[in-house]
DNA sequence: GTCTATAGCCAGATAGAC
DNA sequence: GTCTATCTGGCTATAGAC
């Protein structure tokens, strides 16, 4: 049954979303969310029983099939690897340069904040993290590389990008994404 | 004047590495940093009258100096950058699975909590990342890189080593960090 | 300079009217 | 299912005895 009930629910998703991007999981306090998302503290709870976690969950898994999408979407264009990669950090760049570097990869600062003390969210950022190196693994086999060695060099590419988006937001630059760029085609060998 | 203040305030800034580590910014209570540094509340105030914010800030400054400082040493026993960087990603992972994936990279969590919002700890981590930066670049220049081809690659090369770190914490495993580890050669070219 | 007590505020969560 | 009022507890920060 699709109802205004679930417009609420949505705006609360996309406020936890953006919120929990832009400052973590701690940094982001429900107070915030129900502001943003204009919903009251009551329909927080009666939409996300589990509370903040819950929430927060869902938001993070929302953000993972963005990208696994966002992903999808680029690979079609793309004539191979290199230029996948490419265009999700120019892609990726673009969106962390008009958020005033606010915004970056979705789920990092949960990940680092949960890695340890929340069992659930760990698991949530696990399974987004998997689901992109997943896709990466699977064009690089489409393109010719075996499957082991394709899972290898999915991992780094992942990591190249992640950890390009934190130096960028650290440095308030869009240089270390555009280094990021050029290591990635050195990595695949083109 | 060294006395027993001074020993007050190295464990502070202690417990405040570890805790901010594990947890971030937001995420770490100065009513846990003070009980793990077995401090009372006013001797926080009394060593760190600008609170929260310049207890962190030196927290960062100081666990980069360390990393700095494993950089330099670990560079003297390597016979080129491929190994340094190896070397460098071993260290780290002990660490990190030592501690039961609480811990990985000491700055990363707060880099990605105050890109926006806290312009004083975003210079930090922008400064820390430099440095490390500029130690990984003056190593390429001295393997025989020019100059601007070394800032390019150090960049990338800390961007694989940041990255494998969040993605090793998310999905409580080494593997990223060693694939990290193969890449980076790859990245080397040799 | 060490330490306690507490102010003042905001967090997450809940109860219950409508 | 929507919304308000409120509970309890944790947070950062401060005041002031010793």
């Amino acid at each position: 049954m699709a109802g205004r009930g679930d417009a609420t629910r949505a705006r609360l998703i996309d406020a936890a979303r953006t919120l929990v991007e832009e400052r973590g999981y701690f940094g982001a306090g429900l107070n915030d969310v129900i502001a943003a998302g204009r919903a009251p503290r009551g329909s927080l709870y009666h939409h996300f029983p589990g509370g903040k976690d819950q929430l927060v969950a869902e938001a993070l898994a929302v953000s993972g099939r963005e990208v696994t999408e966002l992903i999808a979407g680029l690979a079609a264009e793309a004539s191979d690897t290199a230029e996948l990669i490419e265009a999700v950090l120019d892609a990726l760049a673009d969106r962390m340069e008009a958020a005033g570097y606010a915004k970056g990869c979705p789920i990092a600062a949960v990940a680092l904040e949960a890695a340890s003390g929340n069992d659930v969210l760990q698991r949530v950022c696990a399974d987004v993290y998997g689901g992109w190196e997943r896709a990466l693994a699977d064009r690089l086999i489409a393109d010719g590389h075996a499957p082991g060695r394709a899972d290898d060099l999915a991992g780094s590419l992942l990591a190249l990008v992640e950890g390009s988006l934190v130096l960028a937001r650290a440095q308030r630059s869009r240089t270390p994404v555009e280094r990021a760029r050029r290591s990635a085609r050195t990595m695949l060998g083109s």
